[in-house]
DNA sequence: ACCAATTAAATTGTATACAATTTAATTGTA
DNA sequence: TACAATTAAATTGTATACAATTTAATTGGT
């Protein structure tokens, strides 16, 4: 017997879930990211820049699915604790490019065995995790549209 | 050929799609929100508590995933709103009990249409969906272990 | 009954997110 | 060439998250 509100269920929503198990599967990185003095977010910055070095904020802002608000601040940050440079391009001033520091690159080689020493904590199958990794690049990249068709 | 540093990849990593998908689908919930005056949290809240009224923050905390140090402001907020009543226990004064008002259930039929309209932006197959659905499920109620086993 | 340990919320401090606006630079076009 | 439109970052303002600590109340053991 279904009922009228329960749609607004929270375990009927696929909201909910997700914005919970994003919480707590990034949470498990906190630990090991204490001891490097860096957060979450400035992890994957430092991902995106390891895997491409000299990038603008905007290139940075997409790959991330982050925008300006959230990155400047972070950048400045990152910028003063010596990881990285911001550089106003000479050919267009309105765009920065971001590069990694001496000292930036070295912490790569500090994170490396920390995606397998979160990844033995969760417990997925091998199908499941290759099931959820498919799906939630279907939601990134094109199953997410901005009306219904 | 694999390389040293494949597994700091974005591409590679579980937690990122993981996040960046939170992120994408609350945020298709923002624009039907901002007609009501709520966010995705305080929707959250909604949620728990329509299904059941007069919870502990407590009880929240733990269905909602989170602690008393992002709720209780919260739901100070929402007190002020009008939308719910704070009632500290006479049985234990350390438990406050959160009870719906007027205004906080007539907000349910208001919400009534919103998972329904985002449903509709969100193209995954049934399958997919119940597959996201339940593995996400695992990642919150057991995959995700303290350690190593 | 005492009091150390525990528990429930609240508080404090730091770090995002993101909408909306602003600033400065560049582009496209009459 | 002017100059409106566009673009890239930065800024402003609001709302979470969450670790760590604090406060106040209750429990459990002697």
């Amino acid at each position: 017997m279904t009922e009228k509100y329960d749609c607004l269920r929270l375990d009927h929503q696929i909201c909910f879930p997700l914005y919970a198990a994003a919480r707590k599967v990034t949470g498990r990185y906190t630990p090991y990211f204490r001891e490097l003095g860096i957060t979450y977010t400035q992890y994957i910055v430092f991902m995106a820049l390891w895997q491409q070095d000299d990038q603008t904020v905007s290139e940075i802002c997409t790959k991330l699915y982050l925008d300006s608000g959230t990155l400047t601040p972070l950048l400045k940050k990152m910028e003063e604790r010596g990881w990285l440079k911001r550089t106003r391009s000479k050919e267009d001033e309105r765009i920065v490019r971001i590069t990694l520091t001496e000292e930036g690159w070295a912490l790569r080689d500090r994170c490396l065995e920390i995606p397998a020493m979160v990844g033995s904590c969760i417990h997925l199958s091998q199908k499941d995790a290759e099931d959820l990794y498919r799906i939630l690049h279907l939601l990134l990249e094109g199953a997410i549209y901005d009306s219904e068709e």
